[in-house]
RNA sequence: CGCGGGAUGGAGCAGUUUGGUAGCUCGUCGGGCUCAUAACCCGAAGGUCAAAGGUUCAAAUCCUUUUCCCGCAA
């Protein structure tokens, strides 16, 4: 495949690995990723994790503002294959129809559940026990192509969005690998998603971020995970925003207001929901850094703490 | 120059308002107790108080500048 000319469209983490794998083993002679944003306090400007890697390789890179009209810049390049993984924009049909291999997406779910922006965040947040990686024909709606291939993970209890997502990503790259093979020689599978499991996963929004400890324990204990380490969880704690960002359910026969801090120890915070507790076992307190509750206890009486109340805004 | 918080032994903090011998909770190392321990007791090491400059008899503390970290907002 070293002369298979391949266009690859990418922008976050995620696609990392896999635009690696291809820059190991096909001719990448292109890499379409989202413009240049003003990131971070001192709006300093930073390159997409793709197109660092991509200026390191000395790969071409296009960053069209908006791919719908300003498709020409592609279709030059003449790839054989175009290979897309969380790029960020709608590909408009042109490219599409362009390559002779069509286009490739590598997608962090089981398809056709969890479409969309955000499905390793969703699958955790809804408490699912599997989620996979799925390797599809591109089509012109949101994630809903041919699909070739797939492959499953199971989910740990307490794993997190981030953990996940680090292996999602390798299983991307080497399903991808092992199955562009069949594509280019045509004995590849094509099978169309099921309409009726669809199930979209929407993009994380701010409100999404508030932890409601008036809900059960096992769905604010997902929702902790589902948002770790990246956006965060957060919840108000005497008009400090606290970040979780470890956790794991406990029973309990106390009765106390959903969201008090019923116990403290450096084994964690125990947080009353609306049936049994939460036990927050890293955290960040506004202004400070991320802290194990052990490290948070080193510099504060655990009187200081117990009873509180945490609220949502 | 978008707004705000922060930087003090390896970790987390107090001390800064009102300048005057570097303190707490842990960790580490050594010893003791114990059937044993993450428990308890005794002891030790480890800090030019983020950096530079200034004021002062004297600066972690007051003034000026810089760097890095965190939250918000984009």
């Amino acid at each position: 495949m070293k002369d298979l000319k391949v266009v690859f469209m990418g922008t976050p983490d995620f696609s990392v690995p896999v635009l690696q794998g291809l820059i190991d083993t096909c001719n990448v002679i292109g890499v379409v990723t989202q413009p240049d944003k003003e990131v971070g306090r001192k709006k300093e400007i930073e390159f997409s994790p793709i197109k660092k890697l991509a200026i390191a390789n000395n790969i071409k890179v296009l960053q069209p503002e908006k791919i719908r009209t300003d498709f020409q810049c592609v279709l030059d390049l003449n790839p054989d294959i175009i290979i897309t993984c969380a790029y960020g924009q709608i590909i408009p049909v042109e490219i599409l129809e362009y390559p002779k291999y069509k286009c490739i997406n590598v997608h962090a779910s089981l398809l056709p559940k969890y479409r969309g922006g955000a499905p390793i965040h969703r699958a955790i947040i809804n408490g699912e026990k599997e989620t996979g990686i799925t390797i599809m024909y591109m089509a012109p709606g949101m994630d809903d192509g041919d699909i070739i291939s797939q492959e499953k993970i199971s989910i740990g209890e307490n794993e997190t969005v981030g953990e996940l997502h680090d292996k999602l990503s390798i299983m991307g790259k080497e399903l991808l690998l092992k199955t562009l093979p069949s594509i280019i020689d045509g004995t590849n599978e094509r099978i169309k998603q099921d309409e009726t499991k669809v199930s979209l996963a929407k993009i994380i929004k701010k409100e999404d971020e508030v932890i409601d400890f008036n809900d059960s324990a096992i769905n604010v204990h997902n929702k902790i995970r589902g948002l770790s380490p990246f956006p965060g969880g957060y919840a108000l704690l005497e008009d400090k925003r606290v970040k979780f960002y470890k956790s794991k359910v406990e029973k309990t026969n106390i009765a106390a207001l959903p969201g008090t801090i019923v116990k403290v120890d450096k084994t964690g915070m125990y947080v009353k929901t609306n049936d049994e507790l939460v036990v927050i076992e890293e955290l960040k307190i506004e202004g400070k850094k991320r802290l194990t509750i052990q490290d948070l206890l080193n510099g504060m009486n655990k009187e200081e703490l117990l009873n509180k109340i945490f609220r949502k805004e």
